[in-house]
DNA sequence: TCTTTACATGAAAACGATTACATTAAAATA
DNA sequence: TATTTTAATGTAATCGTTTTCATGTAAAGA
């Protein structure tokens, strides 16, 4: 169908070495054999094969976007946002996932050996001893997308978990006057959750409130466990006044226990997450949350790993965190 | 960093053409060179270059996703169900959308002159003469997933959004005794939103039931939408009882206008939808709605693709139509 | 006018795999 | 034993592009 690099080259009557530089821009083509070149090429409909290409040039431009699972509204984000930068640069992207059972370091290798992908935009919410010996290859420009920024090999992109959970339990200390919070955790092998507690355990020492450890209970980051770890919580003898869930997921657990036991939102008590998913401005009341700006991520991720793909520079890295905005909802008296 | 086929052919003293056999199970060669070659590449770390292969064999085992917008977890589910299909058989996805500016076909022609993908999965709402006519060069496989099925001469994947409609409708009429029900349309360009409005029509048609043109009202599948509709329809003299919204994000607009005027749901007036997206279960009451299984439409597209990347039959297309499921929430009384 | 320099283009190798065809060795047949 | 068949492997061309190096021509300087 699509012609090759050498009929048109016929057709213009130069070779195809001309053909390739004046479809490169190469300035050493005299202006008018380009544009001879160009008008062919766009007559005949020809497209370089990208294939050919990045195969001589053993460069390409396909980014190999890796995440655990490609699920929820946080990786569609994500992608949305790689796309875009993807589109405008004339990159593609390439997604996989780790798919529950091999490891994302397998899925890392699998890009890299198969030699399809020029870059990878790496989403983990941890780095493992499997993951960081691959990214000490330093083999092909990889930048991380991950909660907190615990390798600095490469280029990174974190989110601001910490001060996201510490602003969000301040504001409620100080704006909503209230002292007894309580914390859903995330799983403590995940950065963000990790993070996300100590800015809420900063943030009560800095106001001088006394920690109740029985107010922090461990979840999951699913609707399920935030509904478990409410439940807990809202049977206690000494019931805090705002449960704080350390993603909005979990927060949505607490509705639904609300709705169960019969207490209101935010009546009876309050309900802050993290995240700021789609649902949570649906939600009755509108969910009091810290905003993660993915979309942004996602374009700055690619956005870096462009440059790095086309400039490699093997010792210098950019390490972006991305701020939250606190998201005021109804969800606390 | 990974070895050329040269290479290890030089390591395991054979040619590289017994060494291409083996790494492709070619039956000619014999065991024990077979197990040689394949135990040094894996003692080597040998993969195939995958661009190399590709441009040499003019297949590509690469499956190119245009969407519409990658936007909203429909969009998600499907590539998570694509992306499980290509994992399973080792081929990869490439994602891309229309990105608002270029039309979807200008995103598959980019796809297929670049000879990067081996097939495309087309997601698009309607099948206009420009994708017509691309997909009529049968140049390759396409599947597409789409609402209806206008289109015969490739595969494709549809929902049963008639049926769908028909049977919610006939449910509220035949179990809930409601016969009142107001119609919130998709935009009328939108096979889906066109197909759900006939299953609509007809199952009141068929039961007998008078249709109050009022009654039905254009939106836009978005929320806001929703809300504009439901509000008009809430404020008429002749109120309907319940209102059949052509998405569930148009039915969540219905919820915001009940929050607004200080209606209940179901007691003041009831709300269905169509998708069970994810949010529609936490919502509260939890919505009545059709649900579509998006995960398995893009398994099913992935799985027509591959088969037919494989061995192109040009002349024998399937045409699979994903049945929708009545999901009974509290949103009607 | 002759030499040098800069510019524009072409010829050909290279990339890493696959594969048609050729070749060799071994087995089967006459 | 001589011949044919079969099995296993090697040789070399090929894919479409880029890029190094060589070459020829026009402009600039002496």
């Amino acid at each position: 169908m699509t012609i090759t690099i050498k009929e048109l080259a016929l057709k213009c009557g130069v070779s195809t070495a001309t053909v390739s530089r004046a479809m490169n821009d190469d300035p050493s083509v005299k202006k008018a054999t380009k544009d001879k070149v160009l008008s062919f090429a766009k007559k005949l409909n020809y497209n370089p094969n990208l294939l050919a290409r990045s195969f001589v040039t053993k460069k390409s431009n396909i980014i190999g976007l890796v995440m655990p699972d490609i699920y929820g509204e946080f990786f569609m984000e994500v992608i949305h946002g790689v796309d875009e930068v993807c589109y405008l640069n004339k990159y593609y992207t390439m997604v996989t996932s780790s798919h529950g059972k091999r490891s994302t370091a397998e899925a890392i290798v699998d890009f890299m050996s198969k030699g399809i992908v020029g870059g990878i935009i790496l989403m983990t919410p941890s780095i493992d001893d499997e993951i960081r010996k691959i990214l000490q290859l330093n083999h092909l420009p990889i930048v991380v997308i991950s909660g907190k920024r615990d390798f600095d090999r490469c280029d990174s992109i974190s989110i601001d978990n910490y001060n996201g959970a510490y602003y969000l339990v301040d504001y409620l200390i100080n704006t909503k006057k209230i002292k007894k919070i309580a914390h859903i955790t995330g799983p403590l092998d995940n950065n963000d959750a990790v993070q996300r507690q100590r800015g809420y355990l900063n943030a009560l020492e800095d106001n001088g409130i006394k920690l109740n450890k029985n107010w922090i209970v461990g979840g999951d980051f699913t609707t399920f466990g935030g509904q478990a770890a409410s439940n807990k919580l809202l049977k206690m003898q000494d019931r805090p006044e705002v449960i704080f869930a350390a993603n909005d997921m979990m927060a949505i657990g607490c509705y639904v226990t609300a709705r169960e036991l019969g207490l209101k939102i935010p009546i009876d008590f309050g309900v802050v997450g993290f995240d700021d998913i789609f649902v949570s401005q649906f939600l009755n009341p509108r969910l009091t949350t810290a905003h993660i700006p993915i979309f942004d991520m996602g374009k700055e991720a690619a956005t870096t790993l462009i440059k790095r793909m086309i400039k490699s520079e093997k010792n210098k890295f950019e390490h972006i965190i991305m701020p939250t905005e606190l998201i005021i909802g109804g969800s606390v008296k």
